[in-house]
DNA sequence: TATTAATCAATAATGATTATAAATCAATAA
DNA sequence: TTATTGATTTATAATCATTATTGATTAATA
């Protein structure tokens, strides 16, 4: 929605890092594009299907692989199912445990490269910044159905 | 070395929690007391199977799930080779994405929970914070050696 | 159109982690 | 001491997201 996520300029700079945009690499970039959230690989695969049904997920992995190199998309690796951040502004992600969904706070990071470099002596690179634990709808379940089910970050997260 | 992480109190808590200390179990416990890194799976075991011979690697999963599951040890997920924290102290991590190496950084995070529950309603239980660049060694190593190798975040780290 | 490189998609391979099941161990009672 | 019981360990197989491979297809360029 915003500019820096916008397809035309995820697919122009595409061509400049010297891919072709090919139909299928459009597909994904307009639903990369259109997303606000933060989707695994086969959550793009899924959905872009729906418009472009010979789609493989093979080639959604290739997609991704290469946007991500191009510096247009940011992998969050977790042990199952990786997730993909489309929005580059620095921010930190509460990631609810229940439910899965992941949700932008803006807000300054605790340290600055320049402190860290001066001081610490590490270059950064890059950052990931995450908060876990249960979004408002799932706090609302909760404390509604009572859940028996333990619920633990390592629990495979139940389908919305 | 700390008292938080002495072995005592890790075997102390292990028992509350109702297992047993086996010698296997207290071999793991006290590299992992002892140590001020942030070891892989793979790590513990190559590590304490020089003191402990025989033991196997799925002993080593199945201690490392029970010490999570307890509280006394923390996952950091990643694609490949999960990492192991033991400094439950708040912290950020300084992850070199060329050796590999966590460096522990005492530092206040960016927003405390109180605020995060009262503004947006996000209840947290637990959280990561970490930096990704290069440690002040590699920094040295790849302005002398002048490195060829693309250094990325998704690279295999080289072993030390 | 011909040439060439890039890409697609099906399939196989990879590899860390988890599950399984038989063997072993430790604690307790008879 | 011996038996019983259940937890634990171990070797092994299974799982599964991701990556690599490969032959076929497509696009770019002249
Ligand atoms: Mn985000
Ligand atoms: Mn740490
Ligand atoms: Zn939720
Ligand atoms: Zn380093």
């Amino acid at each position: 929605m915003t500019a820096a996520r916008s397809a035309k300029r995820m697919e122009a700079a595409l061509r400049a890092a010297g891919y072709r945009l090919t139909p299928q690499r459009a597909a994904i970039l307009a639903y990369l594009a259109a997303t606000g959230s933060h989707p695994s690989a086969r959550q793009v695969y899924d959905e872009v299907r729906q418009t472009y049904p010979g789609l493989s997920l093979a080639t959604v992995y290739n997609t991704l692989g290469i946007l991500v190199k191009s510096g247009l998309l940011k992998v969050l690796e977790f042990e199952l199912d990786n997730r993909y951040e489309t929005n580059l502004t620095p921010h930190i992600n509460l990631i609810c445990t229940r439910c899965g969904k992941i949700q932008d706070l803006v807000a300054p990071l605790p340290i600055s490269a320049e402190h860290l470099a001066d001081k610490v002596g590490f270059q950064v690179l890059d950052y990931r910044m995450e908060y876990y634990g249960l979004c408002p709808d799932c706090q609302g379940r909760i404390k509604n159905r009572q859940s028996a089910t333990k619920i633990n970050k390592g629990e495979q997260y139940e389908q919305s």
